[in-house]
DNA sequence: ACTTAACCGAGACGGTACGTCGAGTCTTTCT
DNA sequence: AGAAAGACTCGACGTACCGTCTCGGTTAAGT
């Protein structure tokens, strides 16, 4: 009564092939990028054959949503208990992501092959979850101690964050320690983000 | 000073061509969306050879960029004088634009693709400046009248509003009128957004 | 004094999968053809492993050629001391073979895919042997009769009737009562073959 | 109104890549056989796409098939005025190509693949055709000269000759200078085939 | 009766080839 | 000269089988 060809009994994987196609996949879009990454280069760079890959994950965007879940390290958040430090170190830690690793420039890309799959959203927590956790336990514990209000919208505040880390990266805007100051003091002292000079930008 | 390949004469171009290719591009990004959008179909569907589509766009992503800035028609920003409408309706735009139309859900993609093509920029602007300076001028304005901080950084105030619906959207979450609400009430409250219950999510 | 891996014990095969193997074999044959025949069909529709096919049998050509050795039935040569019903049935029996069985439709490719494998003969004999020796008996029990010559070269005389029957199958060509009465009078009544009509035909 | 996607305007066909593939295919057919040649390896072979390959021939069978109709050149049948000399040239002809030539050796694959290819025959008889017709006018000239019967069936006179040596090629009998004596005499002296001894044999 | 070796099903594995699609370039033909 | 048409090389797609292999689970023989 089964449908849909999903990956077969993880426990028969080979785990050296398994190894060999995450470490390529890492390696692929670290150095290529994720247009040029085919499955193709995978497999052989892996020493494996296309079925290999094909059988155990069923696009491009999976393989890699997977090898980056598998092996990308989050910088571990800490809580120092100044709200100040601990939200510049939440906007760092988007910058460092977004801006700094193959992960984050893989992001919009496979966000969009992935919009059509429902069931990679799990895998998205899997990868995301812990990281985005960690933050969020950051804002809670600031509102507990009442450098935030008590029921702030801690999710829409790291949305904020990332959003407009995202956005920039994406248009070629340069990120600097300005955008850092900015983005900390609209959350802290809810002051709206000045200019230090009337530098307007378009687009 | 001549560099690789530039168009040739645009006087010579054949108009009939040119509107077909247009058509056919935004038809498809449409119907199809940007990945499964490609030259040769465009060229098929505008009855138009290849080598007329690659005559004039250097690739894909210059070919949408320009079928896009010819043809998509932001909302006209009006000016009511009160913040709150106003920021709202910068809002409004943000979540139409990247949410309702093709060219939103493209966005991400399109962007990946020019990464790399710094000659992009300027056809990035000649898209968005228009309505972006349109943006830029309501919050100048009420800088003006003081209702915001007379050095106000308006351009990273519309990144944050930009960025946070993209993200959202990009990552799938649902966007609706409690974003509109609270991303207005951080821009003109100075109020950082409250969850109306305690909903963590993750990612 | 060892060879490459030759088939294990063969009192220990399970003869539920031998006889499952050699089933399916004939089933696909008759079915799909030669060509479409895969090892992993035969397999899978055995309800067996590949390896068990494997085991047993060195290539489809091997495993084929066995199949129909051990499943198809030669109609049995009746001498009944007439020459000309006896060769009317000979070249009958070539037809029959050629023509109407899926085993008749595969020696071509079967021939060609044992070329380069030395000891099919013996299966080869094994298989066509028997109906081989009831067909060369008809012809000497005719020449012990003088019938025929004496010395007639009976094998020869086989070859003719199932090299012709064959080339015109293998071609394409119809194949009807005529072709009997013509072989049969060749080699009945040494006398070359007559056309109806001037019916020439290319190729 | 059309169907079938039959190979496209021959005008426009590259003649470099056209030859090209047609040398490799007659040099791997000579040089790995019919069963080892692929698509593949004759595109690259030719340093051709494999989608060239394609664009012109629907299959393997169809391609080997043009390889060796331009290709391959049959030996000029001379008309000596001499039956038996003529005979004798008739079996030498036919088991020159089927037991000397690699297209001899492919024949009977290719009929296979070619037997659910109804528009196949043409080309057969654009291959085949003009030697069969040369060989079909030697049995009729002879006939013309009342060397052979007025109504002899040239058709079957030819297709026992090629359908005796094939089959035994194809079964790997040898085949020798008796054999070309044996068909000689049997069908200018009316002989049945004599054996030297009693060598019966089986299969 | 108990070990132990072989067979067995299942199916993953590294490969080769399939036949298709699209990219980007080039040539031919028409206007 | 520009444009349509489309052939060209190339690379990647996702699939089918090849023949080998490893995994547990019988099954049968030999102690």
């Amino acid at each position: 009564m089964e449908v849909g060809r999903l990956p077969p009994d993880p426990l028969r994987r080979n785990p050296h092939s398994y190894a060999a196609i995450l470490d390529a996949t890492v390696d692929l879009l670290a150095n290529v990028g994720y247009n040029r990454l085919t499955i193709e280069r995978v497999a052989s760079q892996a020493g494996v054959g296309k079925a290999t890959v094909y059988r155990w994950w069923p696009s491009k965007a999976r393989l890699v949503l997977e090898a980056v879940a598998e092996r990308y390290e989050f910088e571990p958040m800490v809580q120092s208990g100044d709200l100040r430090t601990e939200v510049r170190e939440l906007v760092r830690h988007a910058i460092e992501f977004m801006v700094k690793t193959p992960f984050g420039h893989a992001l919009p890309q496979l966000a969009a092959d992935l919009a059509d799959d429902p069931d990679a959203r799990s895998l998205l927590i899997k990868w995301l979850g812990p990281s985005r956790a960690a933050h969020l336990a950051v804002l809670y514990g600031a509102a507990g101690r009442a450098d935030l209000p008590h029921d702030v919208d801690a999710d829409l505040v790291l949305d904020v964050i990332a959003g407009t880390v995202l956005y920039r990266n994406m248009l070629g805007h340069e990120i600097d320690e300005r955008l850092v100051d900015q983005l900390t003091s609209l959350i802290v002292d809810r002051d709206l983000p000045r200019s230090k000079a009337t530098d307007g930008r378009l687009v």
